[in-house]
RNA sequence: GGUGGGUUGGCGGAGAGGUUACGCACCGGAUUGCAAAUCCGUGAAGACCGGUUCGAUUCCGGUACCCACCUCCA
């Protein structure tokens, strides 16, 4: 059994992973608040951790792994949209997911065994807060449910920070019914349309953070081995998450195992809403760039590091795998290289992997290649359609060829040149053997110029 | 202010206390009508200052700079 070794935010170590039941393995990783189209920063998870499901099934079977993302599909943000756009919540959370379906499916990414939303956990949620108030922390007051913070003294663990320095330089507002400046909203009453749900304590809605906590209990239990998330989450949202998990069931963690992405970057800031730099998946796509493209450029740096996304790294990307494509077309995968698995469970080393992958192909192991590549989700045999794009070039090739031909005689190549810049020109890879001829269509590839051509 | 992370060759980007990362680009060679592609090969690094060590880019401490979190965000 290959060892594999994770770096745990709650230990803050690199260690061996061990799982609770080697038969039963459970992930949780959050999954997005459905309101908009995915962005590159939400994919960058997505993507990571979908290696990590390919890895931990590789290595433990396919039937032993549980991997469950959810959809957050009550949030004032949704909130906000339908009340910008006036439309009902429930078409922007359909029609919302639908998309993430869409672009992470073109990222390559297996779905999760469960993908639970949290309207649909509602009565769990409830559940989870009456047992909070009857354990002493939470408390109800004008109309919220509260947990309070100070009656958990691991709370801050998970990020490294104690009640006191939060406070000390919070710009957290400070609602007056709060007994804790840090305290959290567990509960909070739904007034007018908003949407709500009867519960002890009025109508109303559930705060951030109590879904995560009800749908991991639920579907995976009160312990289990790996949750996930981007380091963003890290405070409040999965410092909150321990708390009410582990107060609530009354356990010395909530998952044995924390992983924490990295965030994506863009010209070296954070891609972020708020600084109005974002782009999405499927504004990517759009331009052209597969989604295996944005999967290679996603796993090309180590996700505990930032990642910059560039123009140059989609190239280079791109031209791997065009090699890589040409290489192991119409063959047989084999099985995956120790190397590429030993890299993966250095603690998801996808760089190092890659690495292993150029080894592979430099070594002409095209079944070992593409069995090894499938390990981190590139090479599938569903995601190369990018490549076979594009208008036949045959005719083109046959009138290039005796170009050639009569110029090798005539010993005047300058027709021969000049059909070859134009073909350049449209993004066309020449290549000329004593074999033949061979057109195949490079990054640049412009269809209409070719039509022209034609 | 508090907390966490980072700084590697022209660029991207890993591992390892001592032996070539790897990819792209560059340069040289093979090949080619010229190229492209391909193959072979060379060169190039570890922010700064100390410490530990026979030996550190790798461990420890400090400095500088960068990023992130503390507010919705993956």
């Amino acid at each position: 059994m290959v060892e594999i070794r994770l770096t745990n935010s709650r230990t803050r170590k690199k260690e061996p992973f061990a799982p609770i039941d080697a038969a039963d393995l459970r992930v949780y990783a959050c999954g997005p608040t459905v309101y908009d189209r995915a962005h590159l920063g939400n994919a960058r998870p997505v993507v990571v951790f979908d290696v990590l499901f390919r890895l931990l099934r590789q290595v433990y079977g396919e039937d032993a792994v549980t991997y469950v993302r959810n959809f957050t599909d009550v949030d004032d943000k949704i909130n906000a949209r339908a009340a910008e756009t006036g439309r009902p919540i429930r078409d922007i959370t359909e029609e919302t997911i639908g998309w993430y379906h869409d672009d992470m499916d073109a990222l390559g990414a297996l779905r999760p065994t469960h993908e639970p939303r949290a309207t649909d956990y509602i009565a769990q949620m409830i559940a989870m807060i009456e047992e909070l108030i009857e354990k002493g922390f939470a408390y109800e007051a004008d109309g919220h449910v509260l947990f309070e913070v100070r009656k958990f003294p691991d709370y801050g663990q998970l990020s490294g920070r104690s009640l006191d320095d939060m406070i000390a330089g919070a710009r957290v507002e400070v609602a007056p019914y709060k007994r804790d400046p840090m305290d959290f909203v567990l509960w909070k009453p739904s007034e007018g349309d908003l949407p709500g749900w009867n519960s002890p304590w009025g109508r109303g809605r559930p705060g951030w953070h109590i879904e995560c906590s009800a749908m991991s209990a639920e579907l995976l239990g009160d312990v289990f081995d790996i949750h996930a998330g981007g380091i963003d989450l890290q405070f409040p949202h999965h410092e909150n998450e321990i708390a009410q998990s582990r107060c609530a069931h009354g356990t010395r963690v909530m998952a044995n195992t924390w992983l924490h992405n990295e965030m994506v970057q863009v010209e070296g800031k954070k891609m972020s809403k708020s600084l109005g730099n974002f782009f999405t998946v499927r504004d990517l796509l759009d331009q052209g760039i597969p989604g295996e493209v944005i999967r290679f450029v996603l796993l090309m740096t180590h996700y505990r590091k930032p990642m910059d996304w560039t123009a140059e790294k989609a190239a280079e990307a791109e031209a791997t795998l065009r090699k890589w494509r040409a290489l192991t077309d119409g063959v047989e995968a084999d099985t995956p290289s120790p190397a590429v698995i030993a890299a993966l469970a250095d603690d998801l080393n996808t760089a190092g992997a890659i690495a292993a992958l150029h080894d592979l192909a430099r070594a002409g192991d095209a079944a070992g290649l593409k069995a090894s590549a499938q390990m981190i989700g590139l090479l599938g045999d569903g995601m190369g359609g990018w490549l076979a794009e594009g208008p036949d070039l045959t005719p083109l090739a046959v009138r290039f060829a005796a170009l050639r031909e009569a110029a090798k005689a005539s010993k005047d190549f300058s027709a021969v040149d000049a059909m070859k810049q134009q073909l350049l020109a449209a993004g066309i890879e020449v290549r000329m053997s004593a074999a033949g001829v061979e057109l195949i269509p490079g990054p640049g590839f412009d269809a209409v110029a070719v039509e022209a051509m034609s």
